[in-house]
DNA sequence: CGTGCGGCCCAAGAT
DNA sequence: GGGCCGCACG
């Protein structure tokens, strides 16, 4: 049989990939995908392959790990698939219904089976914040906030409780391995958890570990399990090293044969074990099933040059457990990777923001260069540089545009409208009112949970003697949401304009809020439903300000800053790695067991693997410390990575910046003068 | 019962 | 700098 047009352009690794069995009786099948290999363009080959072979694209089921990666696998497989048909191809993205990550498909699944499983269909979805407000309730309400010992706070309560979800282990085991300072509470801590699990249900609310666990309870009853299965003929998983034990229970109990099961991983790029995620999965993978799955491993690098890859090789070489496989690729170059030693991070700041604009006169846009980081707080000095030379950038990680506290006002109005039995919603929004305080909001919200008809409940509650006026608006308010009589995406702005007099009452900022509060109602009106919108935002919140809903100014070229997680799958033709001194990479957080150590290796690794040309790793040598009086200068000195061994040194350039004779000829410091004391001086 | 203030501890990564 | 708690005031 002739190869068809579209297999050509793949090498012979992606094609045994693509080619693997096309009907759903195809055995498993296993992907080791290194990095710069060509991993998303194999799976989405393989997806289109699939539906040229005449599988029902509304039987297929693809996991992510964003929903940005499903819409980009959509977008390639769809020009593949319309390549191979000729022509007519439009419209694949509306017949691959069942891409998504697995949170999201989850919530899909759970509202279509949830009148089986006794759920209503209203639930509404706890992010993490959230999560740990009601946690927070359940730990006043059981005492736990005023032991005569500290208990641990809502945030520690919640990691602890989501790792023993996600890794199906104990609680005390979870203790033990990962929080041995609270494994005294282990009592305390399952009370918790159990008045926590019974708060949510009572509540109608499900937090994130929920959509993977009602999915794989789902599944783990025959007459769900049997019908769930039937609605897939594939399942492809990408970024299988991601994964924790909870998402391959449930892959097992759809594919429990392996049947039609593909899974697309590299366990060089573990680094999600805080989220419970287990290199065990990919490495246990293929003797889950009996015959074994295939394991088919892409080594061929098209991304960075091999000094590049030669450097990262000798990194991840050191690592203690996986697969092995080095990259190569054929692009040669003289310039190896650079190791800059700068004097601090303002030095660090401004000779990567001279790198940059050298760079763009040298014809590289902005959005070809990316600086790296472990950490968000790194790059504050980095972005008050960029922003004072008037270097546009985009940051990806750290705070997002749904943590500022308006926008979580306005959807908690939403939210407590979709299900008034939200608490933490309801909670939110009531406590806006001037004169309602948590008592009032307890003893309103205690009487509306427990009505059969909530929203009646709440417009027959006494109104609280201080809040009159703003009591009758915000009752109308909810009952106008949840009838509905606005439509949608109409009733945003009839919430926002319910939310404005509050938003200029408790804020000086106002303005400025306000405008975010008008972008959100656009981003709404993108959505569907009511319903879709407050979901979708809730699993897959807009990154920066960047996504599709980014305002229009950022069409414009712009750097990147971005935490190394939220690097992942990216790649930019040069890079700069900041802070790579030990403290900083490895985390003086995470260096408590091996295992930690190895996953800092691995996060070295992925942000080495990101740069096509050009790699810098800063090293500044002096950092000052936090904590002490205004114009102290107390400081640490810090030394380069230790995930870079003086053996690897040769697979590096180094050198210094500003080079030695510029930099004694700099300025010395002037001593500090105290201005703001002269001024109040004048006064006195 | 609501609000404002001061002292104390803590500080990453994110679906 | 921020979250959290306890305390004092209105």
């Amino acid at each position: 049989m002739p190869a068809a047009a579209y297999l050509e352009t793949l090498n012979a690794e992606q094609r045994l990939a693509v080619e693997h069995g096309v009907g759903s009786t195809a055995g498993p099948l296993l992907v080791i995908a290194g990095a710069g290999s060509g991993k998303t363009n194999t799976l989405a080959h393989r997806v289109a392959h699939l539906i040229v072979n005449r599988a029902d694209p509304r039987r297929i089921l693809l996991m992510t790990f964003s929903r940005r990666a499903a819409s980009e696998m959509m977008r390639r497989a769809e020009r593949v698939v319309a390549r191979a048909l000729g022509g007519a191809g439009g419209g694949l993205a509306d017949s691959l219904p069942w891409a998504g990550t697995f949170h999201g498909v989850g919530a899909r699944l759970i509202r279509d089976y949830a009148e089986t499983i006794g759920l209503d269909p209203q639930f509404t979805i706890h992010d993490r914040e959230d999560s740990a407000d009601l946690m927070n309730l359940a730990r006043h309400e059981l005492g736990l906030s005023k032991t005569a010992k500290r208990f641990p706070l809502k945030g520690t309560c919640l990691a602890i409780y989501s790792r023993a979800v996600n890794a199906q282990a104990p609680v005390e085991q979870v203790l033990g391995q990962a929080f041995p300072w609270c494994a005294a509470w282990s009592a305390e801590l399952k009370a918790l958890f159990a008045a926590y699990v019974e708060a949510k249900q009572r509540q109608n609310v499900l937090d994130y570990d929920d959509l993977l666990l009602y999915w794989a309870q789902m599944a783990q009853e025959p007459s769900i399990a049997a019908d769930l299965g039937a609605r897939f003929d594939h399942v492809l998983v990408d970024e299988y090293q991601d994964t924790n034990r909870l998402q391959a229970s449930i892959l097992l109990a759809l594919k429990p044969d392996g049947r039609g099961l593909t899974v697309v991983g590299d366990d060089a790029q573990s680094i999600y074990s805080f989220r419970a995620a287990t290199v065990r999965n990919i490495l246990d993978f293929p003797k889950s099933f009996s015959p074994p799955a295939k394991i088919v491993t892409l080594d061929r690098n098209y991304r960075s040059t091999q000094p590049i890859l030669e450097a990262a090789n000798a990194v991840i070489g050191l690592s203690a457990e996986r697969f092995t496989k080095n990259l190569w690729s054929d692009r040669r170059s003289d310039r190896r990777p650079r190791l800059v030693s700068v004097r601090d991070e303002g030095e660090q700041a401004r000779y990567v923001a001279e790198a940059v604009l050298e760079n763009r006169e040298a014809g590289q846009k902005l959005k070809a260069q990316a600086a790296l980081f472990r950490t968000s707080s790194h790059s504050a000095p980095l972005e008050l540089e960029l922003t004072r030379r008037n270097i546009p950038f985009v940051k990806f990680g750290g705070l997002k545009f749904l943590d500022a506290a308006h926008v979580k006002d306005l959807l908690a109005l939403l939210r407590f409208a979709q299900n008034p039995r939200d608490r933490v919603a309801g909670f939110r929004v009531m406590q806006l009112l001037p004169g309602v305080g948590p008592a009032t909001t307890a003893r309103t919200l205690d009487a509306v949970v427990a009505a059969p008809d909530p929203v009646a409940a709440l417009v027959a509650a006494a109104s609280p003697p201080r809040a009159a006026q703003d009591w009758a608006a915000f009752v109308e308010a909810v009952a106008s949401l949840t009838r509905g009589q606005a439509g949608w995406p109409a009733e945003v702005g009839l919430a926002r304009r319910w939310y404005e007099p509050h938003l200029e009452r408790v804020h000086d900022d106002a303005t400025v809020r306000a405008a975010d509060l008008l972008q959100l109602e656009q981003i709404a009106s993108g959505y569907p439903s009511r319903e879709r919108f407050l979901t979708e935002l809730t699993l897959d919140p807009p990154d920066a300000a960047s996504d599709e809903s980014g305002p229009p100014h950022l069409d414009e070229d712009y750097f990147i800053l971005s935490t190394i997680h939220s690097a992942k799958g990216q790649e930019w033709r040069s890079v700069f790695v900041l802070n790579g001194v030990d403290g900083c990479m490895p985390s003086d957080l995470g260096v408590g067991t091996s295992a930690e150590i190895e996953e800092e290796r691995r996060l070295l690794y992925v942000a080495m693997t990101r740069a096509k040309d050009d790699l810098r790793i800063m090293l500044p040598q002096r950092f000052f410390v936090h904590q002490q009086a205004a114009r102290g200068d107390r400081h640490v000195y810090a030394s380069r990575t230790r995930f870079i061994t003086a053996a690897m040194l040769d697979k590096f350039e180094s050198c210094a910046w500003p080079p030695a004779s510029a930099e004694s000829a700099a300025r010395r410091p002037l001593a500090p003068v105290d201005i703001g004391a002269r001024m109040r001086a004048m006064w006195r």
